[in-house]
Parts: C-alpha cells; sequence; structure tokens
DNA sequence: ATACTTGCAAATGATTTGCCAGTGT
DNA sequence: ACACTGGCAAATCATTTGCAAGTAT
C-alpha cells in the first residue's frame, strides 16, 4: 500500500487484477494530490482545479472498488459526506473535532492508551480507521 | 431530565416553554416506551403497535425541538439513520459494534478510562453521547 | 473478443423545509 | 386571540443502481 505517485499505484491496482482505466487513474490522482482525506464529490469535481473532474456515480463506484481492493480507506465524518484516503499503513486511526470539524490522523502509538482503556473497560476493539474519534480538540477547548 | 412518566415528560417540557401537543406527547410516550435508542422512522411507525404512529416529518421537528429544549438526545449510529433517547443524566456515552450493530449506553465509570488515555494522548474531550465509540464488541471477537 | 467499465439518469434513504390550516395556553 | 404546531408534499443531500455504449487487456 502507500503508493505515492500514481505509476505506483497503477501497479497496485493491476497487481489487484483491476483494470487502471482513465477514470480509475483520476481518482487515484486525486487522493495522491489530497493532503487530507476527500469526498467522493470532491473528487469528482477535481479538487477545485487541481485534478480533472469526472462523474460523481463513477468516483463512488470506483472508491468502492479500490477500497475492496485495499489501496483505498473511507472513514464516516460526524457531519457531511464519507470521506476517502488512500490506506496508508503507518495510520492506526482518526480524530475529529466536532467543533472545527478537523479530521486528523493518529499513529499507533497515540491510540494505544485509548485502544487500550477501551479493551479493559469495555472489552471493545475500536474501530478507528474508519470510525473516527469524535470529540473537542485541544485547541477547541478553551 | 430522566423523566420516566409522560405526565413527568410533559411537565418538563412546559418547564422549558413548550407546548405540550398531542404529536409532542406521542413522541416522548414513545421514547419512553423504548428501552434503547430508537430512529425516527420507529417513532412515526409506533414502534410496531407499541405506541400510537405519526407524521414523519412532525417527529423529526419535535425530536429537534426536544433535543434544543435538552429533554431528548440523539445520536449518530456507525450505519443507518439517527437514533434518539430521553436526555438521562447517568449515561455518559454509547458504543456501538460494527459487526452486530448492538448500541450499548456505558456510564461514566465505564469510561473514564477510555476519557483520561484520549485527554493524555491527543488532547480531546470525547463527545461519546453524540457520537459513540465504534467498535467490534467482546461477544463478535472471537 | 469479451469481460470489465463508463456515463448518464433514475431510484433510494434520511432528513429538511415551505406552506397553510389547526390548536394550546 | 395569537403565536406555536401539525400534516402533507416537495425539496435536498449522499449514495446506489440499471442499462446501453465504450475500452482495457
Amino acid at each position: 500500500m502507500t503508493s505515492t505517485t500514481i505509476d505506483a499505484a497503477v501497479r497496485e491496482v493491476r497487481a489487484r487484477g483491476l483494470r487502471a482505466s482513465a477514470a480509475r487513474r483520476l481518482v487515484l490522482t486525486a487522493l495522491l494530490a489530497a493532503d487530507q482525506p476527500v469526498s467522493a464529490e470532491e473528487v469528482a469535481s477535481g479538487l477545485r482545479g487541481r485534478t480533472a473532474p469526472s462523474d460523481l456515480g463513477s468516483v463512488y463506484r470506483n472508491l468502492d472498488t479500490l477500497e475492496r481492493a485495499g489501496v483505498v480507506r473511507h472513514l464516516h465524518a460526524p457531519h457531511g459526506p464519507s470521506l476517502y484516503t488512500l490506506a496508508r499503513d503507518n495510520e492506526a486511526g482518526y480524530l475529529s473535532c466536532v467543533r472545527c470539524g478537523e479530521m486528523r490522523a493518529a499513529d499507533r502509538a497515540t491510540l494505544a492508551g485509548v485502544r487500550a482503556a477501551l479493551r479493559d473497560s469495555a472489552g471493545y476493539e475500536g474501530a478507528f480507521l474508519s470510525f473516527p474519534i469524535v470529540g473537542v480538540c485541544g485547541t477547541c477547548r478553551p
């Protein structure tokens, strides 16, 4: 995973038995260009001119296909549409602030304590890559 | 908060300057009858015959009004529609299992460790009453 | 050649909103 | 009385799906 160029991503995709169609490359290009998780709508719109626009329905279909292939991940934002990113293996989960709307990735070390406490107190294994921990971030909290 | 009879709930509502209309009582009755958080659709349908059915649009409006008044709370389920409950002060958050779909309330003691770890590791104050912690529960995890 | 994909449009599910008639206090 | 509400239908937002035409391998 964690391709950093379109060529690498295309190789990834083909290695998974999928075709590297124009529309598919477009989605990958947009996800590579984005520095944060983005919505299907944003991908289809072309990230405000930074990438080429394309059909929204196809974008949804490709995001889904790429996710099944393990190349893409999607996360449920507290408000608004789902957000998509390339699957990167140094991320373990996301944190989202209800106040400012920020969505940021957290690595394994940062989340370890939370995971442990959750397991100990409730027997749950957090699914933070798909469902961010929602709360109020340090800067929003006075 | 935490009314346990329609009469008490009606008093609550009036104390907040709202009218105790028939449709409003209906919503409260349904929430009192439900032993778990329920969707607006379920409330409008009458909890499969246990309460009287009513207009879905009005249910949404009333749930919203009652939430602003502090009588009701709604939480974002990982999949499907939002779920509503009466605001009870012994609850501190919810846990939801992605596998079996169970949504259960957790009290302050259960969540204390998670809250602390989250604050320490990321500076976040969890908003678990509105956004449940999502993961895989003990029974679903082999 | 042929199975995989696309683009477009219509369908779906959840929720909101406009509007005018009805009702609680 | 009069502002607050209700019911109903149409609108909106996010996402899915059907289908005929196009294309990667």
